[in-house]
DNA sequence: CACCATGTTCCTTG
DNA sequence: CCAAGGAACATGGT
């Protein structure tokens, strides 16, 4: 599920609510959810920690524990199919539960079908990020200069955490065909009109998506019911609201929205990337 | 059974 | 050095 948009909104959702909390129990119920750390360390660890602060890097969640004085990370990433709930019953609406911080009167949950999501007790992975799409310094200079002088396809270029920070499969495809550029396209040989354009699509598709309360639809159940939980809605309106959203992403044979001829997929870096022939049609220049 | 899947990393080949 | 491709990780849906 996870790109910029939907970690963006789940940091959102969680910062208040665990500001202060205090971890008062920790199970690890699979520790292939651990990354560079030991069962055992990361239980001790943040055992009676509390939650100081919480903010996005990425496609990642970066909390800040504070135990006595000392302060430490704990870094999130979500995978393919991480999510976090935060539930006040006993039994949350997790089936493959992997690690599980007990509140008191709360559990923050980490459920993973895929379990390629991990966590660590430390944030270096987040230093070799590249620009904050949604930061106000992401500037057309600062897109080429992260783009460098790369003869590889735009598309698979964005898909470069390194380059840019949280761009993933579905946005990557989103956001060339509103900038009209073929995912082909050699990045070096993307002109200043072209870049431009791409700044401002990559920024609309993200922050579209934030605004609308995520993509792959978020559902708060909390606020009705329970309060807290929280988990990605699977209803049926949900899922409509979100793919009519969508102008290429898994859209192959289906008509271009903006031109009506069909939108064709093809494979870059062994991931599927959707455009419109029509509308991206040049992949020179 | 085959193929596909919102992610990352590592390795090989050209 | 760069780019491309494949595999690995693990599980579920169609």
């Amino acid at each position: 599920m996870p790109e910029l948009p939907e970690v963006e909104v789940l940091a959102r959702h969680l910062a208040p609510r665990l500001a202060g909390k205090r971890i008062q129990r920790v199970r690890v119920l699979d520790p292939r959810s651990l990354s560079r750390v030991k069962p055992a360390t990361f239980k001790r660890t943040l055992i009676h920690a509390h939650f100081q602060s919480l903010r996005r890097h990425g496609k990642y969640l970066l909390f800040t524990m504070r135990k006595g004085r000392a302060s430490f990370p704990l870094l999130v990433h979500l995978g393919m199919t991480g999510r976090l709930s935060l539930s006040r019953n006993k039994t949350p609406l997790a089936r493959h539960s992997t690690v599980e911080f007990g509140l008191g009167g709360a559990t923050l949950v980490f459920d993973d079908v895929r379990r390629f999501g991990r966590m660590r007790l430390d944030a270096s992975p987040v230093h070799r990020l590249g620009p904050e799409p949604l930061e106000t310094g992401f500037t057309v200079e600062k897109l080429q200069q992260a783009l460098g002088e790369s003869r590889q396809a735009i598309k698979v270029r964005l898909l470069d955490q390194t380059v840019v920070a949280g761009i993933g499969n579905i946005y990557a495809s989103e956001a060339l065909f509103h900038a009209r550029i073929h995912p082909c396209t050699p990045s070096r040989n993307l002109n200043q009109t072209q870049l431009c354009r791409l700044r401002t699509a990559i920024r609309r598709v993200l922050s579209e998506a934030i605004r609308f309360g995520s993509t792959v639809p978020l559902e708060f159940s909390g606020p009705k019911s329970s309060g807290e939980l929280f988990y990605y809605g699977q209803s049926a309106d949900d899922r409509g609201r979100y793919e009519e959203r969508l102008r290429v992403y898994d859209r192959e044979g289906n008509p271009c929205r903006r031109c009506g001829v069909p939108v064709e997929r093809t494979a870059q870096a062994g991931r599927s990337t959707y455009f419109c022939p029509c509308c991206q049609g040049a992949q020179d220049q």
